[in-house]
DNA sequence: TTCATAATTTTGTTATAACAAAAATCATGA
DNA sequence: TCATGATTTTTGTTATAACAAAATTATGAA
């Protein structure tokens, strides 16, 4: 009775394992840094059940995962809830990003190679051109792919699964608001700024270009959220 | 609390949530952190469940959980271990610690009261009285009650629980070795220097005595642990 | 013995039903 | 209109049974 007829999105940390729980998992996940949900928005049981055509235990099982790591929010004993916007929590994540992800960039940066050059630049490429044709969710999809092509030089696992699981933190709540921060061809002059580092062997440079991009995202997505709920 | 005839009637380590998942987690956390399992031992859902008096839905959450958290580790499609020595996980896992935990500690230093600075007083004497009496378990326990009482004055839910993941990540695997380990006062001098950071209101002179004295850990672990794997 | 293979047991996963508790709805009175 | 209490519906949790797959043991041949 689970035949899986709605397009069946496999995720980088769902490794082929069938679980209908890991497949429930990254399916509300995959929604969820879609911005299908509006903060605020109920996900019971049996409707995540119903919807994705399996049983109670998996859809119960993805959901409690994604409360343990912040990606949803219990607001009683029975409503889990998309996180509305929190302003605490995004200062919080981001101060943890910087020291994170600015771990990962300085531990690997010496093991950049060419070809990890290249894909940054084409990655550059196509992140400007899909803001220059305001294509906004391509452009978050490929930025991410641009930190990550970074953060996975350093060969660390645990670290990097700390890191997706804060993107995925802030993503969730944070989202809906992400096309209004992004049109400032954010980002842009600081990737340039790491690639260089790379080039140059300059661990110290790629972390500095690195933590400046987070703090630049953190200041826009801080004060778009702000206009946002003054306007509520 | 796992000789109850029929009633189910809650337990005393049970923390009021009353869901048993959480209690059957706490239980094995419990268990890990106090090294009564050895590395490479395995845990069924099903022996899990009949200890712990409960069915095999929350026995099977739990061990999930603390898969995902790296307390436990997958050997196989069925098989879950208390996870072997793993010198990269700990070089891993006390890297992420110093970005973190000396995070923490920058960002709650100025908030220490007297309060806390006698606490941790307090807890120093315990320290070093029972490491005088041999008494290794109640050492580490005070010892993590230290360090937490320091990165809790930051007030930052989210980096207080990643950090907790990261302790029980190298506590599971390690905790066998830390008698070995804790012989020579670790941390004594360490300790100090941070409580007189925080009564002399520097942020970075605490820090730094925080990260002294998870590097000198890391030092000793490492040494306990490679001798430990030459002998075997 | 040693290795491969077959037989058997153990094990993880999932759907389901039952239960208690929470949430939602309705009814009633001021 | 609003609050409040009662009722109904919804919901999370858990034990259980069934199934398939993995792990273990037994078996046999070289």
């Amino acid at each position: 009775m689970n035949e899986n007829t709605t397009g069946e999105e496999s995720s980088v940390s769902d490794l082929q394992s069938g679980r209908l729980s890991d497949f429930a998992y990254s399916s509300i996940k995959e929604q969820l840094t879609r911005g299908a949900y509006k903060p605020g928005h109920k996900l019971p049981i049996r409707s995540v059940a119903e919807m994705l055509n399996v049983g109670a235990t998996p859809a119960r099982e993805a959901i409690n995962r994604l409360v343990f790591e912040g990606a949803l929010v219990m607001v009683g004993p029975k409503t889990v809830i998309v996180p509305h916007l929190d302003l605490a929590a995004l200062y919080e994540v981001t101060q943890m990003r910087l020291a994170l992800e600015g771990l990962a960039t300085e531990k690997g940066a010496l093991r950049a190679t060419n070809d990890v050059v290249d894909k940054l630049l084409s990655l550059q490429e196509k992140i400007t051109l899909s803001l220059d044709e305001k294509r906004y969710g391509d452009a978050l999809h490929d930025n991410k792919e641009f930190h990550f092509a970074i953060y996975r030089l350093c060969e660390m696992p645990h670290l990097l699964s700390t890191i997706e699981a804060l993107w995925l933190r802030v993503g969730a709540s944070f989202h809906d608001l992400y096309p209004e921060f992004a049109e400032a061809k954010y980002g842009v002059h600081n990737h340039l700024a790491a690639i260089e580092g790379l080039v140059d062997k300059d661990p110290s440079a790629v972390r500095a270009a690195m933590e400046n991009d987070i703090r630049d995202g953190y200041r826009r997505l801080k004060k778009a959220a702000q206009e946002r709920l003054k306007r509520q």
